[in-house]
DNA sequence: AGCACGCATAGAGGCATGTCAATATAGATG
DNA sequence: CATCTATATTGACATGCCTCTATGCGTGCT
């Protein structure tokens, strides 16, 4: 299930409170997110300049084995944060901006659109 | 040390690598979000309407022990999501939404301020 | 075909985490 | 002061997670 449509009528956590279900969707992104060798990697990979990270260049970033790396990209990967594609001998990972977003918008205060709509 | 400071001259994943530091200083609070207990609890404080709850409405709202709940808001509170005050026989928890516009502001993609400054 | 390289998967070990029952603490109330 | 209610802390158990080594799979090269 997408987790934009698990979101679709409730696109902030202060709005109101989220059900079991949604909690668990979103929550399987945080945890995702919740490690500091993957945070690092959504990073490295959303600050190349072209885009995509080839995962050789992911490993010379960490002192870590490559088995381990490959673990947290397949966690990124299954959560929806990254995408990836074979070419010729190496795999590149890409970063699918529209999970950041709908993470960005659910953490958003109620604070700053404070003149868009009225709340309950 | 405060996460605005880390944060202070790259306010986005996407602008630059986090290093380790700054990543494990965010990870903290990604893993206090990555459970859905703790997501729901965050977010039915957030959305109350008088701003602060009672702790035990949020024990009636789960099927879990108080001792559990006691945990978890511990956790939230230790990563500084929230704050806790005590009045008379109870302890009234409050969100700290700029806890929750940093992270937001750190998911937030590049291409929203895409005409604000060339990349590296 | 055989080999080298890049990456993924399998399995194991050790530490962290979520949950509970039991107990402690703090404040109100009689 | 004794007791009751609300919340926090402790200790234990089961599960999960991060890391590693060993191995498998796919691709290109000789």
């Amino acid at each position: 299930m997408e987790l934009l449509q698990i979101l679709e009528c409730s696109p902030s956590l202060v709005r109101e409170p989220l059900d079991g279900e949604q909690a668990a969707a979103v929550a399987r992104v945080f945890k995702a997110l919740g490690d500091p060798v993957r945070l690092r990697i959504v990073s490295i990979v959303a600050s190349h300049s072209g885009g995509e990270v080839c995962v050789c260049d992911i490993n010379d970033a960490f002192d870590l084995s490559q088995p381990t790396i490959s673990h947290h990209l397949k966690v990124l990967k299954d959560v929806g944060l990254l995408v990836s594609e074979r070419r010729a001998s190496w795999v590149y990972y890409r970063l699918v901006p529209e999970r950041l977003a709908e993470l960005s918008v659910l953490l958003t205060p109620a604070t700053i659109p404070a003149a868009a709509g009225a709340g309950v």
